[in-house]
DNA sequence: ATACTTAATTACTAAAAGTAACTAAATATT
DNA sequence: AATATTTAGTTACTTTTAGTAATTAAGTAT
């Protein structure tokens, strides 16, 4: 059979973006520095798991992670150099998802199936 | 605390995204029409996995089934032209990719957390 | 002392993914 | 006639991942 081959690189990148709220970390990070509590606050994710995504994209070298030992801590997470270069892979997204959706009608239901 | 609203279009988008295999299986089908066989082979996915996903792509009206009852059945999935419309998200992936990563030097393993 | 805040982590349960064996339908082979 | 072959799945079962809620640590403030 014919077999065809992936690309290594392509393959690493979607394993990454295939993995659940990578790509809307992203996407908010993308607005600039958010801190841990602002992330867990405007995505539906509990802070166990986004605290595990955001070491992995960390290890990917597309976050990077700053910690302010102040009164509570602070810590802040903002996109690196290669994180930012992501943009035009979300805003793909968006723009997919504006014209082939229209005004909450959606195929199927979130958070259903 | 600000609580930034996601656009819901963009979640869904993402929540399909976000899904394991979703992305190389679209990457895969922008090549053009594939049977079963030929997208269990050159993924590295299981056929019950396979089945599920496809199915899901269906109801999200991005790819089409069509059966050809021969010999041994075919079964031909492709492309919608909402499927196809997705081709710049894949674009974007794979020019990120590519230049982000130099040639077999990845940041974390493939395949390993 | 006790309480409050943030950024986690831990223990536990539920859901999803992975694996391998099995099924159906139509033929082809022994 | 019985057995084997092919494709596109499905089923039963195990392992991994996700989700929830309670807990921790550090540094104030009450």
């Amino acid at each position: 059979m014919g077999k065809m081959e992936l690309c290594p690189k392509i393959e690493a990148a979607m394993q990454l973006l295939g993995k659940r709220w990578m790509g809307l970390i992203i996407y908010v990070l993308l607005n600039g520095p958010q801190r841990f509590g602002q992330l867990e606050s405007c995505l539906p994710i509990s802070g166990k798991l986004l605290s595990e995504r955001l070491k992995e994209l960390e290890k990917w070298g597309i976050v990077k992670r700053q910690v302010y030992p102040e009164v509570p801590v602070r810590v802040v997470y903002e996109l690196t150099e290669r994180g930012k270069q992501m943009e035009p892979i979300i805003s793909a997204i968006h723009q997919w998802a504006e014209h082939s959706f229209s005004e909450d009608d959606f195929p199927v239901e979130i958070n259903k199936d």
